[in-house]
DNA sequence: GAGATAATTGGCAACGTTACCACAGGCAGC
DNA sequence: GCTGCCTGTGGTAACGTTGCCAATTATCTC
């Protein structure tokens, strides 16, 4: 009696059960080549020692580690909350287990969380990068054998295809929308860091490109961090020169922060300003007037990141093929955004039939 | 040449830095011992090959995984993605990796994924369970050696700590509020399932209390199941024997539901019918009218519990040592609901000075 | 400059598994 | 009765690390 406390081993079993620990070791995988008689008694005693295996060992010794990293910003967020249960649901029903990683899109964070999972051996990683350019990371991308899988936002320059929402293309389609219905100043609402931010510069990108279509002024205001700057930006717009006519938030929390502004604000939404936000959320639709948004497939998003990633898990065991041909030729997997028609943009009940 | 597509091993490192193994694994292991020399040249050598260590190897020789386990029924729900988000954070400040699974709340997938968990030689497991009383659960959690903190529900026979809302405590609360209105007919609201789980439980337990004392008549409806549901309930409600004066919505989802039904039946709150839910979120506060809750401390418990589970981590680890005194004697620490008064409830902007 | 001490370094046995190989019987076929 | 082939079984060498111990060399101390 040398150790109560650790957990048994192989040996362990086989010498409780008076047999080899290859004998032991064939019960554990499945038994094949063993008489039911020996059978029976190795299974009796691993259930009486409470044995598992040492996944170590077994990982050590060669075996699949039926492991995959996921790197998120943050999975408070609900956004990424929901791409992580969904890609978890994929990988699940292959076997394989997640390890949830969080860098507050911190660069060294990542980087240093990717090789926390390159240590651990998983099988491939699925990330969304901090930022769409990151040397250093393209770098470590390159010389890592492992398939990689980006969401949300691509990286640039490198060979790791990605699942992205259309941003450029729904933010034009929204502010077209706005545009369509009269307004002529709208005002784009950000908040401190979209400067840099892959999806929000894209989200930008469109709100500016409708509006030069349009001949009209694009102007954005990246004040809104919080419910009290946004309450004050708005503020400042609504009393200065050109009074915005439309709003175009960037995304969720800015389109709440917004709406709570106007509220308190007591602007009248749609008549004095409309509003119009990226990405849908759960009151959007009872909120009072409900909001229009540009609504992302954002299950869609981690189901099929977490499908590309297994795909190419698999291929490059096969043997070499090519990445898989649901992604365009610079490695892109566009995800369609909708836009969400409800009434804060200026249109009524079942105008357009939504 | 052998396989170029493998990792490097810290053999490969030896024999192209020209030393021992021992000397790479000192280097590893912070270069304790090692000339500056050497010590710069086996550096570049792992640089070069990007050589990583195999921590399976690691952990087979003894090392601490620096790994736990999370068994939450689903990330997506923000109240677990909150919890998870809070856990991650203490624990990475402590050096550790989380692995994250889902249970979906089914007893079965949750056994499975405690095995898997200890297989992979975590050091610790943080758990929600299905279930409050699983007597397979509690038969493995007996025979494991490893130290597990359940939080948002107790786990009842076990020497397994636990962080819990004061749930009873906060209902009974809520429920006496709107009693201290006046109302009468307070109709409890709950979805399918809530029979059965803990937290649901304890609510309704506390709303009943509450409305006994006051010698009135309980009435639980557990048919909120979906938006459509919850508005042919309260339908049938506002025209039935005894019409409801208020609403006690028992968690999150009830409560939007609740809300969203009352607007569109064109019932006034809190005017004809008074609300008041379980749970906070975002938008209660903009909501027209802004919603009465009962506030759960959710970042607070993610937190705690990880703090308790690295207590027991290196209590074990110190010598033989009692669970922290942060719990009470039945193992479990209260987190203090807060009841926050908006004006669903009938409260009048800056009644309750809140 | 001899002896002693300290600083570097390499060798090697584990850690718990798996997989290849070898071996013992049993049972065909000829 | 010999060969050949199954079915069970055990022995043992890896897998990539670490840490002990021993060996080598450098640096003191008087």
């Amino acid at each position: 009696m040398k150790r109560t406390t650790q957990h048994a081993t192989l040996f362990d079993v086989a010498r409780e059960a008076r047999v080899g620990t290859s004998t032991v070791s064939r019960v554990i995988n499945g038994g094949a080549r063993v008489s039911p008689d020996t059978l029976e008694r190795v299974r009796a005693v691993i259930r009486k020692l409470g044995y598992h295996p040492n996944k170590a060992a077994q990982i050590l010794k060669g075996e699949r580690t039926k492991t995959i990293g996921l790197v998120v910003p943050n999975v408070a967020n609900p956004f990424f909350a929901i791409c992580v249960e969904a890609a978890q649901e994929i990988l699940r029903s292959h076997g394989f287990l997640l390890i949830v990683t969080c860098s507050n899109d911190d660069p060294r964070i990542e980087l240093e969380d990717f090789n926390t999972l390159v240590q651990r051996q998983v099988e491939g990683i699925l990330l969304v990068p901090a930022a769409t350019s990151n040397k250093e990371l393209v770098q470590v991308l390159s010389r890592t054998s492992i398939p990689v899988v980006s969401f949300d936002r691509p990286i640039h320059d490198s060979s790791v295809p990605s699942v992205v929402s259309t941003n450029y293309k729904g933010s034009k389609e929204a502010t077209r929308h706005l545009i369509s219905h009269g307004c002529k100043q709208i005002v784009c609402l950000a908040m401190k860091g979209d400067e840099s931010l892959y999806t929000s510069k894209e989200r930008i990108r469109g709100y500016r490109i409708a509006m030069q279509e349009a001949h009209l002024m694009p102007k954005i205001d990246f004040s809104c961090t919080s419910q009290e700057s946004t309450e004050l930006a708005l503020n400042a717009h609504l009393y200065g020169a050109n009074p915005p006519d439309a709003i175009f938030a960037i995304r969720n929390l800015v389109t709440i922060y917004a709406f709570e502004a106007l509220h308190k604000l007591q602007v009248r939404v749609p008549e004095k300003i409309a509003l119009v936000g990226f990405d849908d959320f759960q009151l959007a639709s009872i909120l009072e007037p409900p909001i229009t948004v540009v609504k992302q497939e954002i299950e869609l998003m981690g189901k099929m990141a977490a499908e590309l990633l297994f795909d190419r898990l698999t291929l490059k065991r096969q043997s070499a093929a090519r990445a898989t041909d649901k992604v365009d030729n610079s490695g892109v997997l566009w995800l369609e955004t909708e836009l969400i028609i409800r009434n804060s943009c200026g249109c009524h009940k079942g105008e357009h039939k939504n």
